[in-house]
RNA sequence: GGAGGGGUGGCCGAGCGGUCAAUGGCAGCAGACUGUAAAUCUGCCGACGGAAGUCUACGAAAGUUCGAAUCUUUCCCCCUCCA
């Protein structure tokens, strides 16, 4: 098994390193940051302009595929690379974040409390999950088995075990249950990964427990035990940053480190340099595509506006009159020719071109910043780097 | 010339005697966003004040009424139809 894939650990200081992750799709230098293009497109942005800013790697997902247009249907276009026009290495997410996301609302309303929408998903079984589409309002379940077989259809290199991601406000005793209950999720997905195994894909297997040190062992040590190619760490990370440093140590801690280590769903520019120091491998995140379509702009932290944003916001009155690219050193297609007035005005006039633009921005700004940190790893050098972007 | 319909906060547009400083929407000003139900969501948005509150406001003026954006009269201005 995995006879097509590896993972070469290059160089490491402390925790941190420098490797190479071997997909039948090309080589991923990791520390590496995973675009989300949940429904088959990174929003607003070609694959043709991804791999010029340098991107190694997207994430796809199998919810919302399976959902529409159904994993059969991508298979018979030839899969999802062929597709969508990407030749290089893909990911995809395995549906199980929905279970938490359309049962609870986004991370942040869970933790705040805040009371989301109408709920899409029904109900959770030992079978699956049964969720009403998204899509066309059908009932639908996903199964372990069902989320591995439509990754199969879709086809990306690296897949991902289907599990619950806990919420924030859940006891001790629901997260242990649930633990459990994703780990015999985890079992079946991998023997139906087994099943189909054709050597093309390699299987993550996620680590659950949520904020409890005790389960996060357990679950490290139920993944390591299983013939997973790689280890991600998924389910709630606590309601603060410092709590997340925290259950990300303490999971980190029992990882089989032979093996490829992905932070599911964070992106923030110091938590990324907190998950790197931890010996974090690679991270996906929502967050560079989704703030760049709501007008923020990642920024180093001389560029910044603010002490608690990592990003300015190019809907405020006070770029209106600002000539400068978003950052003055970005070698990005958008700072090489767009004023921070340019965009802002964009922005107020509701045109599509400052959505794509300002994500141009923020895709090469998380390639640099992971080329950085790669530089810095390997010359031992992190924290230099760290204090330039932080 | 005849008949009718209107004028409401930056704009559009509800309200048609008290619960109206006035529903909505847009624009404006901020905020949020971390395995994407997200080009989304939330808050503020007459003036002064931290707030309680005070003042000025529904074309203009005069009235009716305990009370008027809402009713009456006159005036000004728009629009539609007929000649």
């Amino acid at each position: 098994m995995y006879e097509n894939f590896k993972f070469d650990v290059i160089f490491r200081t402390e925790k941190a390193r420098l490797g190479e992750l071997t997909t039948p799709h090309g080589v991923i230098k990791t520390p590496a940051f995973i675009f989300c293009g949940t429904k088959a497109s990174v929003k607003g942005i070609s694959p043709q302009q991804l791999k010029e800013l340098k991107s190694q790697i997207i994430l796809s997902n199998t919810y919302h595929l399976f959902s529409y247009p159904g994993a059969d249907y991508i298979k018979s276009r030839g899969g999802l690379h062929k597709f969508i026009g990407w030749d290089k290495p893909m990911f995809t997410d395995s549906g199980g974040f929905q279970i938490f996301s359309l049962g609870h609302g986004s991370v942040a309303d869970e933790i705040k409390g805040r009371r989301s929408g109408i709920s899409t998903l029904c109900k959770i079984t030992e079978e699956g999950a049964i969720f009403r589409s998204y899509w066309d309002g059908s009932i639908q379940l996903l199964s372990p088995e069902k989320s591995i077989q439509t990754q199969k259809c879709l086809g990306a290199d690296l897949i991902v075990a289907f599990d619950e991601c806990t919420p924030f406000h859940s006891s001790k005793k629901y997260t242990e249950l649930s633990m459990e209950r994703s780990h015999r999720w985890e079992k079946r997905s991998l023997d139906e990964f087994i099943k189909l195994d054709n050597g093309d894909q390699a299987i993550y297997g996620i680590i659950q427990g949520g904020i409890y040190s005790d389960l996060r062992k357990r679950s490290a040590e139920f993944i390591n035990s299983n013939n997973f190619f790689a280890t991600a760490i998924g389910g709630t990370l606590g309601s603060t940053k410092e709590q997340m440093y925290e259950v990300v140590e303490m999971a980190v801690k029992d990882i089989d480190i032979s093996r490829p280590i992905h932070l599911l769903g964070i992106g923030g520019i110091s938590d990324i340099f907190r998950g790197v120091d931890l010996g974090i491998d690679t991270f996906d995140c929502v967050h560079p595509t989704r703030i760049a379509r709501h007008g923020g702009a990642l920024v180093k932290n001389k560029y910044r506006d603010s002490k608690v944003r990592e990003h300015i916001n190019l809907k405020r009155s006070e770029y209106a009159n600002d000539d400068n690219p978003i950052e003055l050193d970005c070698d990005c297609p958008t700072c090489c020719s767009f004023s921070r007035a340019y965009l802002h005005y964009l922005l107020k006039a509701n045109e599509l071109l400052a959505l794509s633009a300002i994500t141009i921005h923020n895709i090469r700004f998380m390639n640099r910043l992971m080329e950085e940190i790669r530089q810095g790893i390997f010359t031992s050098s992190l924290n230099e780097v760290k204090l330039r972007w932080c």
